[in-house]
DNA sequence: CAAATAGTGTCTCTAAGACAATATCAC
DNA sequence: GTGATATTGTCTTAGAGACACTATTTG
């Protein structure tokens, strides 16, 4: 009889064939875009970061950043490593979304991909200022149902003087599995690398879902916000509208009051507030 | 400048290190006990598929089942693959846990694991006859908080005359991570192998939020069933009490009545309901 | 008849949505 | 003052929990 040091000693882990193993990460980010009126107040994006493929496959294609998970490291450490080495920034959050693993995802051969979303301040993306590298970029958002039951992924990145406006508009279905789980199926990738349309598609389904309660909706906001700051937030994500009377009541819970008001608004000054 | 077919055709994937992946699953069904009452309904239990190791590394400890995945296989069909193989029955749902990818979780070396929950109905393995093979048994499952914020994962094996009792009592405590998750970090394995006391106590927290909604509930339940045996299952996996009025007004808009009551029971017959 | 579950009706409490009203700032 | 957001209060409605009451079966 073998012991356990014995047979440990002898065991050969290249006796089965093994995949090799990703991660994908949907950065997500709540862009506030300036507006024309002194008074009103900034409308928000929801935004997700794309890098551009400069290597085959796929190349010259968007797709998520991410890649391959080295020994002696998480999943979870993997993905938060890409996310930094792409963007300087350290994430507020790293939350699963899923194991990718269909035969034939990508033509290199068996490789399996974790995905996992992560929610970025846009407060620290503009400390670290924008690497204007074109190579990776924040897309707007865009996700909805047809009324045919189609869903529509549109990812655009609004043109400036030294870029073109890119415009990405993916098409899935929703199916229901045998066993419990409904999965987005790609019917157009509209451009998007390998099965990104999809996993993106899942990460926004999630960050909706995590964005009804109130723990993921602070981590998009500095330190100390307004609570109509959080409701914009809110907003944005879940593509709703509430009324303000009712949201404060509903977040009161949630947050504690500071004395400090802001400033310079065209409007009564509001009060700023920190998380609970 | 190369051709994406030509560098697929070059592309090496034994460039990097690759883990082995497996999948283990945690297999929960409900089980009634007969009453010694006539006229008392049966109690019911929660409890998980355990199989006892035959192979180093952990042999002779219990654990759950699992197995290597294959190339042109995806994760949930390895996991449908190996429950399948160990019970001789398709379960009804099956749902991801999550990865788990410490470092050193495996003494065999680098392998990941992907972790799922499945349901299987009582009806189902009864069906198929015990193979009495006493390596793979159903344990009672009880998870609970102490006062000291420890958690408390517990598997009992009712013993008969040809087995005897098992009681494994494993200790776990709850983490925020940095990134917005909570997990759990074993203080006790509770003689369970590798880090499977982890994976079912996610997994355990992860079936009692699914059956607060009734689609996971149903899985547990034949085709038909009385009102009363979807309220036992729910208050079993949430270890909650419910009052049977309020109950049936909850459940209502989820089933449809048929024509059938049960019989001999010693009381009033109950209507049989299908989901909807 | 006793004991158990089956099933109905109603009261209360809470949370959320709708809406009205007032407050305060920059221009 | 005007137009915007800030903030508070109240009415209504939907859903959950508590509880009382009736119905029906088997030993």
């Amino acid at each position: 009889m073998q012991s356990e040091k014995e047979y440990l000693s002898q065991y050969n882990i290249n006796k089965y064939e093994r995949p090799s193993v990703t991660t994908d990460i949907a950065a997500f980010m709540i862009r506030s875009e300036e507006s024309d009126n002194y008074k009103r107040d900034s409308e928000n994006r929801l935004s997700i970061l794309l890098v551009k493929r400069g290597v085959h496959p796929f190349m010259d294609c968007w797709a998520l950043p991410g890649g391959f998970l080295k020994p002696n490291e998480t999943v979870e450490e993997c993905a938060l490593r890409e996310i930094t080495e792409e963007t300087n920034v350290v994430p507020v959050a790293i939350l699963p979304v899923g194991v990718f693993s269909e035969p034939g995802r990508d033509p290199r051969g068996w490789i399996i991909s974790n995905a996992f979303f992560s929610v970025i301040t846009e407060e620290s993306v503009k400390q670290v200022g924008g690497d204007d590298a074109a190579d990776a970029q924040w897309f707007d958002v865009s996700f909805e149902k047809d009324n045919d039951g189609d869903y529509h992924l549109s990812l655009s990145l609004r043109g400036n003087t030294a870029l073109e406006s890119i415009h990405l508009d993916a098409v899935l279905t929703k199916e229901r599995t045998k066993f419990g789980k409904s999965i987005f199926l790609i019917k157009d990738s509209g451009g998007l690398a390998f099965d990104h349309a999809r996993i993106i598609a899942e990460a926004v389904c999630l960050l909706r879902k995590y964005a009804q309660d109130f723990n993921t909706i602070f981590d998009f906001l500095p330190e100390k916000f307004t609570l109509n700051e959080v409701q914009k937030v809110q907003e944005t994500i879940l593509d709703i509208s509430i009324l303000p009377a009712n949201f404060r009541r509903k977040i009161n819970d949630y947050v504690i009051e500071t004395d400090e008001y802001t400033q310079g608004a065209g409007h009564r000054p509001a009060r700023l507030f920190k998380r609970k």
